[in-house]
DNA sequence: GATGCTTACGATACCCGTAAAGATA
DNA sequence: TATCTTTACGGGTATCGTAAGCATC
C-alpha cells in the first residue's frame, strides 16, 4: 500500500470511475492506474470496485468504507506538508478563499488591502463562485476558507462560523412613486416587478420568506447573480430592486435612490467556513481575524477538533 | 513521502531516538532508517530531530506536530487493512483483550468459552497486564480491547464504558473471631493485620478512601496482584483478607469464611476501553456484546467517532 | 573502546510508460 | 468502430543492506 495507490482510488472516485481521466488528472499513465488498484486489491484481498467485464462501474461496500479512511489519510498527507511549510516558509505560501460575488465586491476588499499589507509574500487567490460551488471547493480541498451567506451552514465535513450580519435594501430609480412613500411596504412593494438574486444567492432566501409570510406573490421579472446587473436594470426602470445594503453607495449609484427596509425582510448572516480537519496556515487563520476579529485561532480550532469525523 | 518513512518516525520516538533499536523493531537496516528520516526531512523542509552532533535527542516542535499527524495515518493503514480482513476473512482473524487477573480468572472464562464457541478461527490473546500496562496496550495499538477496574477512565486517546459493578468482601480463616460479629465494621476491620491489593489494582483506591474517611489508618502487612495470592496468605494466619467477591468462593476456597463488606467500601465500576479511531473487526463488538449485552456495536462506534480527535 | 549515526556503493525490486491485445458500448 | 481496460515488457529509479568512516559517550 503506498500513497500514489491512496490517490488513484480517490481519484477514480471523482472521476466516475473512467481510469484515462484518472491517468489525465495525475499525470500518470493509465496502464499504471490500473495496475495500481490491481496491486492493491490484491494486497488487502477484496474487490474494491464493482466490475462489468473490464469496466469499473462504482464503489463495493468494502471500497466505500475504505475510501472515507483514503480521504481522511490523503488530506492529513496534505496536512503534514502544510504543517512543513508552516515552519519552513513561515510567512509565504498560498491562500484559497472562495467566495460569491457581494463578498468580493462590496465586503472583502479592505480585509484583501490589510492582509497583503501584513503578508506580501502569500499569494492570496480569491475564487468567486456560488454557494454551492463554494462548498465543493472547500469539501475537495481546492480552497481553504469560503465565505457565503447561504448553503454554508449545516454541511457535513464542514465547520462554519457567523460573520457578520446585513440586510436587504430596495432601490429604485430617482423620481419613483416609491420614494416618497415615507414608510415602505411589503404589500406596497409587490405592486411593482422586482429584480433581484437568483435563488440560493445572497439572501434571496429572507426576501422569498418575507413575501410569502405575507400572502404575496410579486412578480419577479428578472434575477441576477449580482448587485452590479440588478442595478443597472432598475436604472433602465425594469423594475424595483432588492439587493444587499452595502451594495448601494449614494455616491457611485448616482440616479438611483435606496429605500430602508430593515423591517421588510429579516436579517442575514454570512458565514464563513473551513473543511473539517483541514490544517490551516497561521497566515489563514490570520486572515479570517481580519474578517471577524472575534474568530481567534483557538476558537477555530477547538470547533474543528471537535467536530473531526462528524 | 512514504509510509516506511511515517513508520520510521514514530518508531523513532517510541524507542528513544535509537535508530539502531528503531532498525530491529522495523526489520531493516539501520543506515537505511538513517536515510529515511533525512529524506523526509530534506523533502518536508524542516528539522524533525534536535541533533547533538550525531545524535538524536529529541522532536523539534515542528516534529511533534507532526507526529501527532503520522500517528493517526498510520493507525488509518491499520485500520484499512483490518477493514479488508473484515470482508475477506469474516470469521478469522485475531483479538487481542488486556486484562487484569480478577477478570481474567474470575469474570471472562465464561464470555470466553462463548466466545470460542461462536468463532472458533478467531484467535483470541489475553494479555494478563497491570491496568497501567493495559492502557500502554491500547494506545500502541498492541491490545484491541482492555478490561479493568482501574486507569481507563478518563485516558485521552482511549474511550471506555461502564463494564459492571461489584463489591469487595472481607475473607478470614474459619473461627477467626471476625467471623462472629454480626455487623462488621470498619474499625473492628482495622484492629487486625490486612492483606489485600497493590495500589492500583482491582478496586484498592476504593478500600483507601474507606478506611481514610473514618479516620482508620490499618495495618496493611501484605499486598499483592491477585486474589489467589491473598488468599493463601490469610489461610497461613498473615491477616484478614479484602478482595472482589467474585473471587471468593464457598466451595473451592474451604477453610476461609467470607464476611459481608457491602456496607464498608464504596462499589467499584470495571470498565472496558477501546483506542479511539481504532478499527475493531466485527467479532471484537460481539466480544465486547458477550461482556455486556447493553454495550452494542452502533453504541460504541457512535461513541469512538465523537471523541476522534479529542 | 563501545555504541551510534552517516555516507558510499552495489544488488534488487518496484514503479512507470509504451505498445499490443482484449472487452465493451 | 471508438472507447476503455488489461497484460506484457523494457528502462529507469528508489529502496535496501553491507561495509566503511566518523562522531559521541
Amino acid at each position: 500500500m503506498n500513497f500514489q495507490q491512496l490517490r488513484i482510488v480517490r481519484e477514480t472516485v471523482r472521476q466516475g470511475f473512467n481510469l484515462t481521466e484518472v491517468a489525465n488528472a495525475l499525470y500518470t499513465s493509465q496502464s499504471g492506474v490500473s495496475k495500481h488498484l490491481k496491486d492493491l486489491e490484491e494486497e488487502l484481498g477484496i474487490e474494491l470496485f464493482h466490475r462489468k467485464g473490464k469496466r469499473l462501474l462504482g464503489l463495493t461496500e468494502p471500497g466505500r468504507e475504505l475510501l472515507s479512511v483514503v480521504e481522511r489519510m490523503l488530506l492529513d498527507a496534505h496536512n503534514i506538508r502544510q504543517l512543513a511549510d508552516e515552519f519552513s516558509k513561515r510567512d509565504q505560501g498560498r491562500l484559497v478563499v472562495a467566495t460569491t460575488h457581494t463578498q468580493a465586491r462590496y465586503v472583502l476588499p479592505p480585509v484583501v488591502a490589510r492582509f497583503k499589507a501584513a503578508y506580501p509574500r502569500v499569494q492570496l487567490v480569491l475564487h468567486q463562485a456560488s454557494p454551492a460551488e463554494i462548498v465543493q471547493q472547500l469539501l475537495s480541498g481546492e480552497a481553504d476558507i469560503g465565505i457565503a451567506t447561504e448553503s454554508l451552514d449545516g454541511v457535513s465535513g464542514l465547520i462554519s462560523f457567523p460573520y457578520y450580519s446585513w440586510q436587504h435594501t430596495v432601490i429604485v430609480p430617482e423620481g419613483h412613486s416609491l420614494a416618497d412613500d415615507p414608510a415602505l411596504s411589503l404589500p406596497a412593494l409587490a405592486r411593482f416587478p422586482v429584480v433581484t438574486y437568483h435563488e440560493g444567492f445572497t439572501g434571496r432566501t429572507r426576501i422569498d420568506e418575507a413575501f410569502a409570510a405575507a400572502g404575496l406573490h410579486p412578480d419577479v421579472v428578472m434575477t441576477a447573480l449580482d448587485a452590479d446587473v440588478i442595478k443597472t436594470y432598475v436604472e433602465l426602470g425594469l423594475g424595483v430592486g432588492i439587493i444587499a445594503a452595502m451594495a448601494f453607495s449614494p455616491a457611485r449609484d448616482k440616479g438611483l435612490v435606496a429605500l430602508d427596509a430593515m423591517h421588510l425582510f429579516a436579517p442575514n448572516t454570512t458565514r464563513l467556513a473551513v473543511r473539517n480537519g483541514h490544517y490551516l496556515r497561521g497566515f489563514a487563520y490570520r486572515f479570517i481575524e481580519l474578517c471577524a476579529p472575534a474568530l481567534e485561532e483557538e476558537i477555530i480550532r477547538g470547533e474543528v477538533r471537535k467536530a473531526v469525523g462528524e
